[in-house]
DNA sequence: TTGTATTCCTACCAATTTGGTAGTAAAATA
DNA sequence: TATTTTACTACCAAATTGGTAGGAATACAA
């Protein structure tokens, strides 16, 4: 019940570009891996998740780099935890509807279905732009 | 971001011997096992962790088994899964005061402590009896 | 008192996931 | 045209997950 490595990067990156949405330039992995010290190939591996997602415009070369395509309250935590992550749902179960194979059975259910609600609603109410504001 | 099947199993024991609370027996591993379909091997697994809590009262022997120590009320869901799972907190650095060796650097740790939080003062506000009147 | 049912305890192990690294191709631009 | 940057694929070691196996200790029933 934790979130991975790859989760946290994601966020602390989807911040750094957050902070630079105001500037009209583009921020390369190379900066962001310097400023928040991760590895600039696993900054990569992280990027090909997000890019999935439309969340970017990028461009490659000298002074290519990321920008955010849309402003930061636009970005929901749970949006980008979700696009790196395996699941949000605390249980497989609670994700699409008929696939536990002990249903009758298990009466745990409520339980798993009552927290991913309540995870769900709060980490989308939640944005980019909650967090930079604060610092 | 997801339960392991350990704290599903876990929840899913206690639940039994929540149905089973009014009764003044004890209820077998075996019969949750068989209840519950999950082999008796993994539950004997999941039982040392919960036992280190002041859940139980035990026997042994023939007509032995396991019985709630108080009522399922008592018992939060978040006290049960904390006993079997490594982390409930999102991120490790939450856990502990400056357990983080990028303290400083990161700037995702107000996102981190504010959904453990929010998780925190759920799942210790729902209890096992919220779960068995539902029923 | 003997057998059986049950908890209690320690090892072990295969599969999966996590957390990366390496190498290279493609594109943009100074 | 050299350099910088993204884009993509493949690989790999360590940790975690999800169990299994085997037996010792204890309580009770017959």
């Amino acid at each position: 019940m934790k979130i991975t490595t790859k989760g946290r990067y994601a966020v602390a990156v989807m911040l750094e570009l957050a902070y630079n949405y105001e500037k009209d330039e583009f921020l390369s992995l190379k900066d962001i891996s310097e400023k928040e010290g991760i590895s600039l190939k696993y900054i990569e591996k992280i990027m090909l998740d997000l890019k999935k997602q439309d969340f970017f415009i990028t461009s490659r070369g000298q002074e290519g780099g990321y920008k955010l395509k849309y402003s930061p309250d636009k970005y929901p935590i749970g949006k980008i935890i979700n696009a790196v992550e395996k699941d949000l749902a605390p249980a497989s179960c609670v994700k699409v509807d008929n696939s536990c194979e002990k249903q009758g059975i298990c009466k745990t259910y409520p339980v798993w279905k009552d927290l991913n609600d309540e995870m769900t609603k709060y980490l989308n109410s939640k944005t980019l732009k909650d967090y930079i504001e604060r610092k």
